[in-house]
DNA sequence: TATAATATATTGTAAATCAATGTATTGCGT
DNA sequence: ACGCAATACATTGATTTACAATATATTATA
């Protein structure tokens, strides 16, 4: 049990949700996807990437097409299906909503926490 | 594979963060973390908290005292070690840091997702 | 032709939540 | 005194899933 495993945790929870926000955005394909994450500082693996991909493919909320590459294999470019945008925008709706509960549960919470706890009956 | 799932795994990352919140602004035992928790939306049940309590406890960021109760058995009041307030600052540092990244990934997306994808070369 | 770079894909392992269930204590009604 | 309900802590088995490692295939270059 490590902090960098809770910290890993959160991240791993909006996984989907940020791939699913990149693919809607425009159509990428998956060394796109693994970059804007590292950008975004939410690093993705191609182990996880590409089943992750096949899985919401697979529940319908993404296609893709074959486009060829002039400098290597070619490439399976994603995009969102008109099933997957509404999921999106449920997902999105759910992300505004958690985040906010998040951040009223710990407003309280001392960042440098004190040293006293409150007695409880 | 669920929209559902997508959004318990939003959930569940920020889970042992929520916990350790709740923790942090005041002794509780068990059941008053599943109502806070329930409170915010963020659903747990005790099968899981309960493990979840060991190994933070295990893993020295939280303590327990055994309290009486006047309407059944004794209680766990947990209660946060110096190590564990050390953590919950990293983890709020952290939270806050995902949140404004999500924030930015998902600020160009649209709520009703347009169904014109940009063009890729 | 061999090597490097790019790209998609699978396998085995480990971690963690959940549903279901188990064990124990207290108080109440009869 | 006894049985039942409520409260509370705890474990087990199944399922999911991210990751590390590795495999397979294609293109360009030396």
């Amino acid at each position: 049990m490590d902090i960098q495993n809770t910290q890993s945790q959160m991240r791993k929870g909006v996984l989907e949700f940020c791939i699913l926000s990149i693919i809607q955005q425009g159509e990428v394909y998956p060394s796109d996807i693994v970059e804007k994450m590292k950008l975004a500082n939410l690093h993705i693996l191609e182990g996880t990437l590409y089943p992750l991909l096949t899985r919401l493919k697979n529940a319908g909320l993404l296609n893709y097409r074959w486009v060829e590459s002039i400098s290597g294999p070619p490439r399976k470019y994603f995009v969102m299906t008109e099933e997957g945008k509404a999921a999106f925008g449920v997902l999105l709706q759910t992300w505004k909503e958690m985040a906010t509960a998040v951040d009223k549960l710990t407003q309280n919470a001392n960042p440098i926490a004190s040293s006293e706890t409150s007695a409880v009956s």
